[in-house]
DNA sequence: TACTTTTGTTTAAACGATTAAGCAAATATA
DNA sequence: TATATTTGCTTAATCGTTTAAACAAAAGTA
């Protein structure tokens, strides 16, 4: 059965009595060629069950069709959706996708990469792992002469493209919704503070409390990892405080699930004693009692862009790539956490 | 700065007036290459930081060292959890891999196996599609003559390795849990018949219920996509019956999450008036309120046999691939939506 | 008729790395 | 000293495709 023996241009051409050269032409429509040996070269080729070799296409010609895409995990919702609208943009263009998880690993960030530009990606389009704060390896990629695109986790110092949502503005959303259903003291469990994303969250919610002339406490701003787990913790710390606060933004919904399971443990009700939101509108989300207020990050949209912008570059002689920054308009879709049913009945 | 004059062995041949054969083996630490050499080529190497292009040694040794991978969807937890385990197991021996989803689409499955035969990947690893029932694509892999690894959804008649559940036995357990809770109609929403692993889970389910002289009843049995929004229409059709059902298994987590929702909706308690089990133990069965007892798939123990198998094959010269299966033993998760308080205060 | 242009093809080099075969110099063996 | 072996490299072919350059034949133009 399975024979290794791969038709090449070369056995088209035996068989035809023409060069390799025609061949290849033939096979790529090209005007020089007869439309008799056109027909003849494709009737053969697909008697052979010819497959073009891309290795060698990619070799000669230094382009490779592939692109990389590296994201923390594939098992998210955004994450997922960002990929799969990448690879219809891309696919299209004849371009596929080599999809790497860094698994949140600054490590396996690095090797991601070098594996990438090991197998001769035309591009990158990445979104950082949290762990991630040196970026040498992010400027191999640029040395490598190929465009990279950065979305959701970025950095400015790369000086490359970047698609995401607004998230100081998130923030302002936020605030504004929590304060419209009555609260007076949100807690706000953000990301990193060295994480571009996170910290413009914590910037755009202290600028919010400082707008509704709410006091600012420092207590009531804690980082996090935001896995489920130490969502749970830092609520927990939250629960310690003699003044307690009456809502808690929660800068990744998988954090504000830790919450929420560990209000409902405590029988603190929610929204009414403590309003809830999150951040991704992961499924989940609208899944779990009571239905967590969450903000929707366009993963159509920045997949979408994402290749867009890396076919911009493509035909590029000179690669020479600046910080352009693709802010888009989050969403905030309000849900039982943090809908107060006194604003409800009205 | 991004420059795109690459090094190449050429370059580092130049600089020290040899071969680039002679680089080649420095490189490989080829012992017919003295020590002297070996250190300058490297130093040069590092110098004009050189990176090896592997699309010319793959050319040259017909292997990309790449290999690709078939997912339906890569935002489930078990086939992200598969894909990290493959990845881990072949990372380690210079192999990386390329990820593709089917969307469960029957036609960007051929895509995708188009689009990975034409990279030129050295094996491939896949799960099928739901809508997938003409093969013909998947031989195209065999013609081309790499090795073709099938996990969860196989088919037996494509005549190669195979990795999955046992999903016969695994009804049987599901089965046995619900009559042990005193459940005595027990309803199936199953997959497609036509596909191998649903089928063997209706086979498992019908037979388990002979094997406790429970009546077979046809409406009980109903096929379904197991969507989230398929599950909950397929309940409400059950829940019409006149002699309602007292226990539902559900072939999928998302489709039982749906059959959760209505349940809840309708004031129907979980698991007293009926019990509810899935299958797949995605994360949110455990967030989901009451929890959803679910079964283990051991993505970790798929993942890890797929990697390992395709490693076996691939140093050997005639591939001759023929149906070999490793089923592993399904874990069943007791949760509180299958858990009656009466056994459960024993 | 003599020249130019177009058409349809071939030749040969190139992409970058690997490797079998060859060869000269150094070293070992008889 | 003569021969065999080892060492350390070079030469050249190769993987499959693309493409610039060359060229002969056919067709067009003056």
């Amino acid at each position: 059965m399975a024979k290794k023996n791969k038709t090449t241009i070369k056995d088209i051409a035996n068989v035809l009595n023409i060069s390799t050269a025609a061949v290849s032409k033939a096979l790529h429509n090209d005007s020089r060629i007869s439309e008799k040996t056109k027909k003849a070269v494709r009737q053969v080729a697909e008697n052979l069950n010819y497959q073009p070799n891309h290795l060698a296409s990619a070799l000669r010609s230094g382009k490779s069709k592939l692109i990389g895409v590296i994201v923390p995990k594939t098992n998210s919702n955004f994450f997922s959706s960002v990929i799969h609208n990448i690879e219809e943009g891309l696919n299209k263009e004849g371009y596929n996708i080599i999809i790497t998880q860094s698994n949140e690993s600054y490590k396996k960030e690095c090797a991601n990469i070098d594996a990438l530009l090991f197998t001769q990606v035309d591009g990158i389009i990445a979104s950082m792992a949290n762990e991630t704060v040196n970026l040498d390896h992010y400027e191999k990629i640029k040395a490598a002469g190929i465009p990279l695109i950065t979305f959701d986790r970025g950095e400015n110092d790369l000086n490359v493209d970047y698609i995401g949502i607004d998230d100081y503005n998130s923030s302002h959303i936020i605030v504004d919704h929590l304060v419209k259903q009555g609260c007076k003291r949100i807690a706000h469990i953000g990301g990193f503070k060295r994480t571009r994303i996170y910290n413009n969250r914590i910037r755009g919610y202290t600028d919010a409390l400082k707008k509704h002339k709410l006091p600012l406490d420092n207590e009531l701003l804690i980082e996090s990892s935001l896995t489920k787990e130490d969502g749970r913790a830092k609520m927990q710390d939250l629960l310690k405080l003699k003044d307690r606060p009456d809502a808690v933004y929660v800068a990744g919904d998988y954090a504000a699930l830790g919450v929420l399971e560990l209000l409902k443990e405590k029988n603190i009700s929610i929204p009414d004693e403590i309003a809830l939101v999150g951040f991704g509108n992961e499924p989940f989300t609208d899944i779990v009692s009571p239905k967590i207020t969450s903000v929707n990050q366009h993963s159509y949209e920045i997949g979408r862009i994402a290749a867009k912008t890396f076919l911009e570059y493509k035909d590029q002689e000179q690669l020479n790539q600046t910080l352009k920054k693709n802010i888009l308009e989050a969403e905030l879709i309000v849900r039982e956490s943090s809908k107060k049913r006194r604003t409800d009945s009205h």
